[in-house]
DNA sequence: CGGTATCCTTGACGATACTG
DNA sequence: CAGTATCGTCAAGGATACCG
């Protein structure tokens, strides 16, 4: 059927689209650590493990290009930096939630056999 | 606190693993399109726009590595292959979800800009 | 029909050093 | 402190052709 097949290919889309914005190793990990109050790029570089700062400095590019967080500059001495999530990125929680619970069970799974 | 530090690696980890099983841009459409009835090679692939044959023959091996699908070879004349979702697989149905509602209010919120 | 083989490009990710 | 520069590796993904 036609509109069954657009339908699906809108499913295909979307997630193809929200693997985009979110998908990789670190992207939700620097979400999380933001959520969780750092703030500034060395608090947040070492709140996540084994993640250099080249690679912590291009994802948090990318996750304020899609809107997710915010950078801000504060002009202060010395001049500080601060990333913060923004209202927008609240919507991802319960994608994030439904992957960690994934990704829990499906370790015991593997553990277990 | 180190309590909650570890509540976060956990977090990580979770996500991490689910990101390795199910990320990229294939993996999650080659389910849907299992799960959505079509179980031969050249059916899923040409239910999937754009991809090819050497990246649907690749995605479909981890999956079953990963327990997501089954590959049963049926011995009839000439021989058929069919690929099905396996039971385990069931699980990922929230994730998929809120990752399908997700990606679409983000590309309308993209789109209204 | 259900893939492989071959070749290639791009991007993700990493290590290390350095800088205003 | 908040990155950038440089260099390198590996995997994802793509194009095209071919095969039993």
């Amino acid at each position: 059927m036609v509109i069954e097949e657009e339908k699906f290919r809108g499913k295909i889309q979307a997630i193809q689209d929200t693997m985009y914005v979110l998908g990789g190793k670190w992207k939700l990990p620097i979400i999380l650590s933001i959520f969780g109050g750092n703030k500034r790029f060395n608090e947040i570089s070492k709140s996540i493990p084994n993640i250099t700062n080249r690679v912590l400095s291009k994802e948090l590019k990318h996750l304020e290009e899609n809107l997710l967080i915010k950078r801000t500059v504060i002009d202060d001495y010395p001049v500080r930096i601060e990333y913060t999530v923004t209202a927008y990125c609240f919507g991802i929680e319960k994608v994030v939630k439904q992957m960690e619970s994934w990704g829990k069970k499906h370790r015991e799974k593997l553990g277990l056999k």
